[in-house]
DNA sequence: ACATTAGCGGAAAGGTTCGTTCCTAGATTG
DNA sequence: CAATCTAGGAACGAACCTTTCCGCTAATGT
């Protein structure tokens, strides 16, 4: 009967590939009888699968959308694509499914051919994605520790803390909580005994997973709660500001895809740092006035000295190994703006 | 034997949600017996799906890594997640897989239950994505437009041509190419009777998807073959820039995830516009030389030109009224700068 | 070193299911 | 009206599946 199992698979698998299917189509391309392609649409109905039919000269059978999701049959590329895609939504491109896209890629990940992961890492290095401020999370690591805490092994890692003081630790990891571009791992310290919230981006990982735990009670209050409480589809900025552009509004809306107030021209964009709301404002192409936000200001006078003395230290063209000198001189040193 | 089909798909399933499962508990879970189990397990085997196995008190089974993805069975928040991966990666933020992107967006829109449906697109309605210059396209478009195409479904539109004129049109959909972050689609156009290339952020969809085609062979020379040549994972840019950034390597390193040459603070970041590298360089919160790049320069004194409008129209914080009126004079007017 | 835990797989029994070959009926399109 | 599809019942022989036993091997922890 192994047969059938792998019928039903494949006849998912071609209804995903194209919509329409006859069951002469169907039968011819399985090797079997037009019967039994009755027979197995019978039994995708009977598993849940709804399958449309029509009869006539234009009639054939369809998968129609079930109140369930069918298993996901993909080939190499788009499994590649919906790793590189679930990559990006985890980076936080979109407020509120960070978790999500981490879970549903320690899922994929687990399961995808080597040569595939090769694909998508080598795809991520050539990629300038979201801009962002604070230092990038690997989701190597993020995916990795996802699939710890699913699995519930030990976890052993070296963290660098606040004061840049390395150590070397052993939990057993519970949570992994997204706050805007940050992620924190909520775990039991083996070491200290104690509940520990560590920030991802300074967790470097250490040998593979550790043996299985059983799960202790989760600490009750906690701001845990709270941020997964923050939920789906609720976005929250931290800056907002309040802008008039010079130019129509249908051509704002054309540009950045929010609700823009129409014949106002203008809209309150959000995002969580003033310079990055600086940044797409510049995209826009055209003139604007900012109405009651001093960080915008701040930011965009910041951004527009900077630039300036980009521009001035690139106008003697020759000044190109003068700087390298200048840079190699600053290079052990911290930058005067450190990250926050 | 039913029975048999959806217990090695809920096999599968549970192997996905967690890693490690003895048999016994899987046989409790799907009620028969662990010698069942056992041969369940053979039978994932012989269908190609690994099952490593481990005797001991450790032990238990895992679904190794096949050459083959297994079906990807999702929960609905996964689906959800992938779906707006896939959207944002179909928009352009990661070169290269825009075309596979919308192909599988196909694939899985059309199993996709309603319910979640909508709770994509809310979540994609809060969404400041990937900046982006240039008009933008229409997920929903684009995905209707790539199941006709892999239907052979013909399809029927209004087109905005470049001059404003708008038609309907007829036609039998191809192929949807990708050009940095422009879509085209490649038709056999019914009233004209020959192949168009029309521009997918011009084309409002009209009506359900028409009857099927019988496809013609497509014109052999064409520029698509050489698009589609272009390939997975080849990331051509379309200005470049060789920067040197006075920070260290490990700064610059630890916010933009790409590849810089140590020692050196020395990169060469590129993108499709010179405007967004000034803005990704930006967000480096850091000065920065430019070595050989007159647009770069170019980008750089135009924003800096224009955020010091910004900035003295501001500063003038009485000045809300007045800009608005001003705006309003001009509303129906295009921008100075149009869109390229 | 020993007990415990887990997977491995053969054999046999019995009931069920499968795929096939027929056939007729109903719906839709052109 | 003819062609083209799906729908589904009947019957038959072969194949398959689950279960119950059983002894075996391999890893782990005390």
């Amino acid at each position: 009967m192994l047969e059938t199992s792998a019928r039903l698979l494949r006849l998912l698998s071609l209804f995903q590939a194209r919509r329409d299917w006859t069951s002469t189509e169907l039968a011819t391309r399985l090797g079997v009888t037009t019967r039994t392609i009755r027979n197995d649409i019978g039994r995708l109905r009977e598993l849940g699968y709804p399958v449309d039919a029509r009869p006539g000269v234009a009639g054939g059978y369809r998968l129609g959308t079930s109140s369930a999701l069918p298993p996901l049959l993909l080939d190499d590329e788009e499994a590649v694509a919906v790793a590189v895609g679930l990559r990006t939504a985890a980076n936080g491109s979109i407020a509120g499914i960070e978790e999500t896209s981490v879970r549903a890629l320690a899922k994929l990940q687990q399961v995808l051919p080597s040569r595939l992961r090769h694909r998508v890492s080598a795809l991520q290095s050539y990629t300038l994605p979201m801009p962002s401020r604070g230092p990038q999370v690997d989701p190597d690591v993020l995916t990795l520790i996802a699939s710890a805490c699913r699995d519930r092994e030990r976890l052993r890692f070296d963290y660098r803390a606040h004061s840049g003081a390395a150590s070397r630790r052993s939990v057993e990891p519970y949570r992994l909580v997204n706050d805007r571009r940050r992620w924190y791992l909520v775990a039991w310290d083996l070491d200290r005994d104690d509940w520990r919230t560590f920030r991802v981006d300074r967790i470097e990982p250490h040998g593979p997973t550790g043996p299985r735990f059983t799960p202790r009670a989760l600490p009750p209050d906690q701001k845990i709660t709270a941020q997964v409480a923050r939920g789906v589809g609720e976005a929250t900025w931290r800056y907002r500001a309040r802008v008039i552009v010079h130019a129509p509004a249908a051509y704002v809306r054309g540009r950045l895809p929010i609700p823009v107030e129409v014949d106002r021209c203008a809209f309150e964009p959000g995002s969580d740092h003033p310079e990055m709301l600086a940044l797409y404002l510049g995209l826009l192409d055209a003139d604007f006035t900012i109405v009651d936000s001093p960080e915008l200001v701040d930011a965009l006078q910041n951004l527009t000295q900077r630039y300036q003395r980009a521009i001035d230290a690139s106008q003697q063209t020759s000044a190109c190994s003068a700087h390298r000198s200048r840079h190699h001189q600053q290079h052990e040193s911290p930058p005067e703006s450190g990250q926050s």
